[in-house]
DNA sequence: GTGGTCTAGACCACC
DNA sequence: GTGGTCTAGACCACA
């Protein structure tokens, strides 16, 4: 895996498996790889993985249980849709319209460049 | 001034001086204040400002005169909206507009926000 | 069985077998579920119970005889309340005055609580 | 420092810290021992440290200012005497109560532990 | 086997 | 100088 070196690593690996949970790759109530392996599979130090786990765990995107393992909750999907909505919502849109005012550009734009990425 | 902890205080200060030239508050043509009160302002080192005014330098938005100071080009406006459009384009939207279908978050949303916020 | 993540599952395991066996769920010189047994019942790993049921015997709350099983001794409620008593007063009660002390908490707050629960 | 191997390091330093804010050894606006300057001290790792600090800010007792160091705010006090009386009204009371009615420990025994310790 | 913690040492951006 | 991140490697309790 490449990394953009403006973001750490391990929350770009953290985004990544949030996406991958998103996309069903790691399905509800499945088991994530080990940080071990997952680690050895990005080519990265496992405690580097740890954190990102970690990370994920403090939004309740995923669980652990003792001595097993990490994994996908059930209700994981929604959870992460409800959390990044809710910071695109609070966070993202303030940010885009202010930007579009000071620049000028119309609803127009944006619409269409959306309905042609659809 | 207070500061956001996640984001270089060197980039949060040139950001605010761009957002100042756009309102004119520094008018086209003017000089900026020197490093040293800039800094004594914001309560922040001048070595801190001194990174702003580089930053902002290196797009073309403000120029340095030897030993005199920087200044707000004549058409620093026109730059800085240019620059700004380019990016909002290139960077932001596309990234925008992945979220959006990734959390189904239809135009309809995106075009009250923009009308609410006219 | 609901585990917290933060303690050791055998911990719990042994704890709500205590308390389990202080309600006479499991009364005097009763026999206790075998390892197996248990394990099934609670979802867990057979070692997991093994090692609760070694640190309930490691403190005279239950007894084993080789390939029989594990039991409740006669004497056990005495046992477990007589030990979890000198526990309380050696160990908890002092980190519960200190807190309730710098916390400025008085003890008018912690009768009420007592009244109330009683 | 001596370490009780039971807890994780990094958590015996933040309360550890937690209490000395609250004992106006480090008081409400100074700033705290550099990471390194702290692991000297304590002769721990400065990444053991850096936990136990981001542990104290995640709760806020304690906040930084990039490249500056980390501080005690102003209102750490209360922040910390809030955070620690709500803990223990929700956690430690309960559990306390429930294990005194267990072992018919009275109300009067706590009583007169608390008056000895004034 | 799993997570969780710690060390030693390095490198970086930033103030 | 400061925090922040990462690696390599180790050790531990736990399942």
């Amino acid at each position: 895996m490449e990394f953009n070196n403006n973001i750490s690593i391990f929350l770009q690996i953290a985004e990544s498996i949030r996406d991958d949970i998103l996309a069903e790759q790691y399905p509800p109530n499945s088991k994530l790889p080990s940080v071990r392996e997952m680690a050895a599979q990005l080519g990265v130090n496992p405690n580097t993985v740890m954190r990102a786990y970690a990370h994920l765990q403090s939004f309740g995107f995923i669980s652990n249980r003792r001595g097993i393992g990490f994994f996908v909750p059930g209700d994981a999907i929604e959870q992460i849709k409800e959390g990044m909505r809710k910071d695109f919502i609070e966070n993202d849109l303030p940010k885009i319209l202010t930007k579009m005012k000071v620049l000028g550009i119309d609803s127009k734009t944006l619409i269409d460049s959306f309905k042609a990425n659809l």
